[in-house]
RNA sequence: GGCCCCAUCGUCUAGCCAGGUCAGGACGCCGCCCUUUCAAGGCGGUAGCACGGGUUCGAAUCCCGUUGGGGCCA
């Protein structure tokens, strides 16, 4: 029961998995699921001397943290030899071989195509015309395939139907395809994406700084967030939808024929912002799971959840958790503000420390909710403004002045620990 | 150097294949609303068809060239 649609991602372990890397099993991976197809994954482990199943075993934590299955693989080209012994064969009998020196002087295999000039169809560039292919070689010197001859052997032998790949293979293609016809097979479909670029142009890499898929991981994005950042980069929704969910709710509305040939600029601010939309989405209690592993002090006793809505609205990458969580809970030195407070504010303080006798706003928001509106009250019979009531307690409770909601504060700080902060500011004030 | 690909607001792009809607949306930015502040949310605004030739009554759209950018191989 050979599936209709067969693609494939083939990743080289010679370093990690890049963005660009990502964005192309993304694709592989939505085709295959859009015509109920499969994938495969495939590891091409030719190069012996710059492979290691470290960077294997790195490469497929990273496809697994993405949420992205494969149905077939890992394959190994390392372990298909005879495959590429058979197709060498066959081209030898057809006179396209010979042997030469290659540019290191040591004995290689090379191909002479019966034809050197030619074109190929592309899914989304149509007619790509190659010409004066030079022979190129099939075999190196240490017996193992070329990449572009194990390449054919390979997606020929897995019946790969549709070869999704990023445009710096275009210009490979050519003379893959001169591969396939001396070998009497059919071309797959060729489709190549356009190029992912960094800020200044160029094909995005590592010099542009983090783009491992590894490294957002650890700098605390979502894989969903950046899913949904890479399924833009070349393709784009019917009605303009600008974020998915998640990889299931891309893949019900991925189809192939909203892809686009032209280069896609990697906008890091935007992936942030992506990102931070999609930690404001999730549950307060799996993002205190997902955030635990990056803090580097306990969440409030008590108060964990509290303290992680309250984390939440400022939180951009789960990484910014230990520094949120800091500047809600951490010490608080009211000589550093208290300049900034007219002497009147000791009065509002003392009337909110006193208000604080009796309350109980350990954890619960509602109450803390009411407390504040009391107090919001309070300030109005006395002709104050909100903001003369809320500045300074603002200060006194976390020492800066934005935050979150006031009453999250109260929860998450407690009756006993406010009451304490704010009894500090006041005597700073009247101190001063 | 050879071959190849790409070209619409700052960014991602829709529109191009089957020429004719003030070139549409989103992000960003600016302003306003909301808000103690920030964020979020709502409303409004700014900004673009690289250039030159054709073809056509009519070109972002088709053709040629130029320029620019990129890729691969050397």
């Amino acid at each position: 029961m050979a599936a209709e649609v067969r693609t494939r991602f083939a990743p080289s372990p010679t370093g990690m998995l890049h963005l660009g890397g990502a964005r192309t099993v993304l694709f592989n991976y939505l085709f295959a699921r859009y015509h109920g197809g499969e994938v495969i994954l495939r590891v091409e482990d030719t190069d012996r001397t710059r492979s290691t199943s470290k960077f294997e075993q790195s490469q497929l934590e990273d496809l697994a943290w993405l949420g992205l299955r494969f149905d077939k693989g890992p394959y190994r080209q390392s372990e298909r030899g005879e495959l590429y012994a058979r197709a060498k064969q066959s081209l030898s009998e057809r006179n396209l071989t010979y042997e030469a020196e290659d540019e290191d002087g040591r004995q290689a295999l090379y191909f002479r195509p019966p034809e050197r000039n030619g074109s190929f169809q592309d899914e989304l560039r149509g007619d790509v015309s190659f010409s004066r292919v030079k022979d190129f070689v099939i075999q190196k010197s240490d017996g193992s395939p070329s990449y572009n001859f194990a390449v054919v052997v390979d997606d020929l032998e897995m019946d790969i139907t549709h070869v999704i790949r990023g445009e710096e293979h275009l210009s490979n293609t050519g003379r893959q395809a001169l591969l396939y016809r001396a070998l009497g097979e059919d071309e797959p479909v060729f489709l190549h994406l356009g190029l992912i670029l960094g800020p200044d142009g160029k094909k995005l890499s590592k010099r542009h700084g983090a783009a491992s898929v590894a490294e957002y991981r650890d700098e605390g994005y979502l894989p969903d967030a950046v899913v949904s950042y890479l399924a833009l980069l070349g393709w784009n929704h019917r009605e303009g939808k600008d974020d998915f969910e998640n990889l299931a709710e891309l893949s019900r509305e991925w189809d192939p024929s909203r892809l686009g040939a032209s280069p896609a600029t990697f906008d890091s601010d935007r992936l942030l912002a992506l990102n931070a939309r999609h930690i404001r989405r999730l549950p307060a209690e799996e993002l205190r799971r997902r955030i635990e592993p990056f803090l580097d002090e306990p969440l409030p006793a008590g108060r964990e959840i509290v303290a992680v809505e309250a984390m939440k609205e400022e939180m951009r990458v789960l990484s910014d958790a230990p520094g949120l969580l800091r500047e809600l809970v951490g010490p608080v030195d009211p000589d550093v503000f208290v300049e900034e407070l007219p002497e009147s504010s000791a009065e509002v303080l003392g009337h909110v420390a006193s208000s604080l006798e009796g309350q109980s706003l350990d954890g619960g928001v509602e109450d803390a909710r009411d407390f504040v509106g009391e107090l919001r009250a309070w300030a109005k019979d006395h002709g104050l403004k909100t903001r003369d009531l809320l500045h300074p307690l603002r200060l006194a409770l976390t020492g800066r002045n934005r935050g979150p909601e006031m009453a999250l504060l109260f929860a998450v700080l407690g009756t006993e620990e406010a009451r304490g902060r704010i009894e500090r500011a006041r005597e700073a004030i009247l101190r001063a």
